[in-house]
RNA sequence: GCCGGGAUGGCGGAACUGGUAGACGCACGGGACUCAAAAUCCCGCGGUAGCAAUACCGUGCCGGUUCGAUUCCGGCUCUCGGCACCA
């Protein structure tokens, strides 16, 4: 992210949405940290402060600039639904939840609320979004968000209705904390008027509704809406059932059927709709006041700003006369300042005179530049695209990917963290469709596999600070005196012997310093004992709790590799080509091991289960050194598989090993070594091993030819001495047969 | 609350499309080598009973389908991750 290079193409493109309407500038209301002078995410919000200043957070408008990601919902919902058939469905569920897709209608109940200024509120209109216009003929009231128009309104004439709003800005603002919140409201002694009937509908404000989804105003359906059944119960309205249902209906207790379709009752002119016919009606009718049938989507547009000075510079000149002007294309790209010392008081390049003052390119007058920088997801975007030609002409803009890239790309297997699911994810695919609507790329996908390694979860532990804020140590610093009988397990800081805070395990992370530094385990064990240690911990796909118990195993592992090939060194070099015509019983059985094992290694690389690659490698090792007396060619060729298997994970030793029996000088370097292929003849057998049960239990095993017919391999089996015992004086109602495998006799 | 995973020995985990549950490793126990230790090698290692052969039980819980279920179906519990009270 220091890269000129790559503010260049940031910027280029960046000024390019603008031009296309994707990009744009707009004000919000956001969550102020005043001492980090930044914007505030949610989960940066703890009861009312900001986690890591501690300071009680602010609400303030701040311009930003944002990337109209939403324009693109549609498309990558369905490309989630329908194109990303390579990546797990965890994700692709996470995805399309993040999109939140709902077809519905928005509407309008009429009113003639006036402001403190006299000012007709929403030009007479409050606006609501609803999937079950159906159900219209039940509204009895309508609630609001707390940072509603109407509320301010209410708020000013009642001071009852400016309690409750201050109230609720308070506490959590965890989305998920709120799903378990009590619904609470007050009425707002507003009234508006229903679209169909005409009948006045009280207006309340309600801690339940989101200013950020649709309008912030809902209908209240009680008859058929848990939330607002639980209100109106709460509050004592009326519930009224406008929608025939299969089972019984009763205004007592809220039941999960009455959120059921039907067709409509008690509704006048709406009697015996269907859900079709009854949002066509509604839609209809509501036209004169602005009425439509309306996607709605839970995606909103992706803020890029940022109030910090590395990433890249946003390209915009503030110019008192001409206001916001972009640089010229021909002057970017705009760079960073090198020599800036952070204060930890905000943005420091507010305060670099150097970058700020500039003229302005339109009018020449002194102006000034724009010192918020992007968020780093712009550069995580699209970084992997300009790896594919590094090279391609930096002089011209249009020039940020090239021919590479179309070879190249999509990728064909992108591993990354499960945390990356929703926002990197769905940003890169986002910017990738942007790129290629600009004529720049000639896919819709990046990305055409993924894996997604399980996060790795380690000890948290903490002490709240004076200021209010949270201050976390690394599990090495932190000594766990264990439970005894009667007193919880208890932990001390090592350096000031005082208690912290034990969080549990959770996720590694730098801002909770519990990740581990593999460097420690590279100096003990090496390179490669390290990588091995890690791929056989669990399949990649897994949540691990870390541990460094059992990295002697892997180290052991190598150490007998290592003893193993160079023991038999000698007599590799003149062991020649396997002749399977002369092999004995021994060196076939070993040879079919090893082959037998490649093929399960082969497939378990295929779906990228790492960790018993791992153990079919040390399957194999097993095999080899009991066998270590054995064919010098069996050998030979055997230990060449196991290392060209093993190379990926423990590239270092393999390759040295390879060299040292002289492999480089006979088949090339081991980089170029091809993926092995299991001999179809080193797996045949003469004589298989078959299970017998009985009754579905195991009671013995019998070898028999491999060709042998089905009567023989039955009577085989029934003279089994164990199957013997279990069928004595029972008749045989049944043999199954599974070729190959087993024998089942049902008594 | 909703969505998506997961649950198998003391531990990490294996079992590919229903067919020998516990591969491979860690830890542990016993033994060999050694003056001793480290390193290395060998043996054992789900539970109960038994000297043993062996028998019974056993993959979170309850039930079903099947000759046979860790695997499929129905209903739960716990747990991890994500989230959206989304109208």
């Amino acid at each position: 992210t220091c890269d000129p290079e790559y503010y260049k193409w940031n910027q280029w493109l960046f000024l390019k949405m603008l031009e296309k309407g994707i990009a744009y500038k707009k004000t919000q209301v956001v969550n102020w940290d005043p001492v980090d002078q930044t914007v505030l995410a949610n989960e940066q919000v703890i009861d009312g402060r900001g986690w890591r200043s501690g300071a009680p957070v602010e609400k303030r408008e701040i311009p930003g600039y944002y990337m109209g990601i939403t324009q693109y919902a549609d498309e990558l919902l369905d490309c989630v639904s329908n194109k990303l058939t390579g990546w797990p469905a965890s994700v692709r569920a996470m995805q399309a939840n993040w999109i939140g897709k709902s077809v519905g209608v928005r509407f309008a109940f009429p009113h003639r609320i006036m402001d403190a200024a006299g000012k007709l509120v929403g030009e007479g209109k409050l606006f609501v979004f609803t999937t079950r216009a159906d159900t219209i003929m039940g509204v009895t009231f309508c609630a609001v968000a707390p940072e509603h128009p109407l509320a301010a309104v209410a708020a000013a004439r009642d001071a009852k209705v400016a309690a409750f709003i201050a109230d609720t800005q308070h506490g959590t603002v965890m989305e998920a904390d709120m799903a378990t919140m009590e619904k609470k409201g007050v009425a707002t002694g507003l009234f508006v008027t229903h679209p169909l009937t005409g009948d006045k509908v009280e207006v309340w404000v309600g801690n339940y509704v989101l200013m950020t989804y649709g309008d912030g105003a809902v209908m209240g359906v009680p008859g058929h809406d848990e939330r607002d059944f639980a209100f109106a119960k709460k509050y004592d309205l009326p519930i009224k059932q406008v929608i025939a249902l299969a089972k019984p209906y009763s205004t007592d207790a809220w039941q999960s059927h009455y959120g059921d379709y039907g067709t409509c009752i008690e509704a006048g002119p709406m009697n015996g709709m269907d859900y079709a016919a009854a949002i066509d009606f509604v839609a209809a009718q509501t036209a004169s006041h602005g009425g439509q049938k309306k996607t709605q989507y839970r995606l909103r547009d992706w803020g890029i700003s940022r109030q910090r000075y590395w990433g890249t510079p946003i390209p915009i000149i503030h110019c008192k006369d001409c206001g916001d002007v972009p640089v010229p294309y021909e002057d970017l790209p705009v760079v960073l300042p090198q020599d800036l010392i952070p204060d930890g008081s905000g943005n420091p390049l507010k305060k670099d005179a150097a970058f700020l003052n500039c003229s302005c390119p339109t009018c020449g007058k002194p102006a000034t530049r724009e010192t918020d920088t992007m968020d780093t997801f712009v550069d995580s975007s699209w970084y992997y695209m300009r790896y594919t030609s590094p090279n391609n002409a930096s002089d011209y803009h249009d020039k940020m990917v090239g021919a590479g890239n179309d070879y190249w790309m999509p990728m064909d297997q992108y591993i990354g963290g499960i945390t990356h699911a929703v926002l990197h994810l769905l940003y890169a695919r986002f910017w990738t469709k942007v790129m290629r609507d600009l004529g720049m790329l000639k896919f819709d996908e990046p990305f055409t596999n993924l894996l997604c390694q399980g996060m790795v979860l380690n000890h948290i532990y903490s002490r709240k600070t004076d200021k209010g804020g949270i201050e976390y140590f690394p599990p090495a610093d932190v000594e766990t005196i264990p439970a005894t009988t009667g007193k919880p397990a208890m932990y001390r800081l090592k350096s000031d012997g005082c208690t912290v805070d034990y969080g549990g395990v959770g996720t590694m992370s730098k801002s909770k310093l519990n990740g581990v530094d593999p460097q420690d385990m590279i100096d003990h064990y090496g390179a490669d004992a390290a990588r091995l240690f890690v791929m056989f911990a669990s399949p990649p796909e897994q949540t691990i709790e870390w541990s460094s118990a059992g990295v002697e195993g892997t180290q052991r592992y190598l150490r007998r590799l290592w003893n193993f090939a160079h023991g038999l060194q000698a007599g590799m070099h003149n062991a020649g080509a396997v002749n399977t015509a002369l092999l004995d019983v021994a060196a076939k059985k070993l040879r079919r091991e090893i082959h037998a094992t490649l093929k399960q290694a082969s497939y378990d690389y295929t779906r990228l289960q790492y960790n018993t690659v791992v153990s079919a490698c040390m399957k194999m090792l097993n095999a080899l050194e009991e066998n270590r007396a054995g064919s010098p060619a069996v050998l030979r060729e055997g230990l060449m598989i196991l290392l060209r298997v093993l190379y990926p994970a423990c590239p270092h030793i393999t390759w040295q090993i390879w060299n040292d029996l002289g492999c480089h000088a006979e088949f090339g370097d081991l980089l170029d070594a091809p993926w092995p292929e299991p001999d179809p003849a080193a797996l045949e057998q003469d004589e298989i091993e078959m299970v017998v049960q009985v009754n579905g239990k195991l009671r013995g095993q019998i070898r028999v030819p491999k060709d042998a017919a089905k009567e023989a391999i039955e009577k085989l089996a029934l003279n089994d001495e164990g199957v013997k015992r279990h069928t004595e004086g029972k008749p045989v109602k049944k043999l199954i047969v599974v070729p190959g495998k087993l024998i089942n006799v049902v008594v």
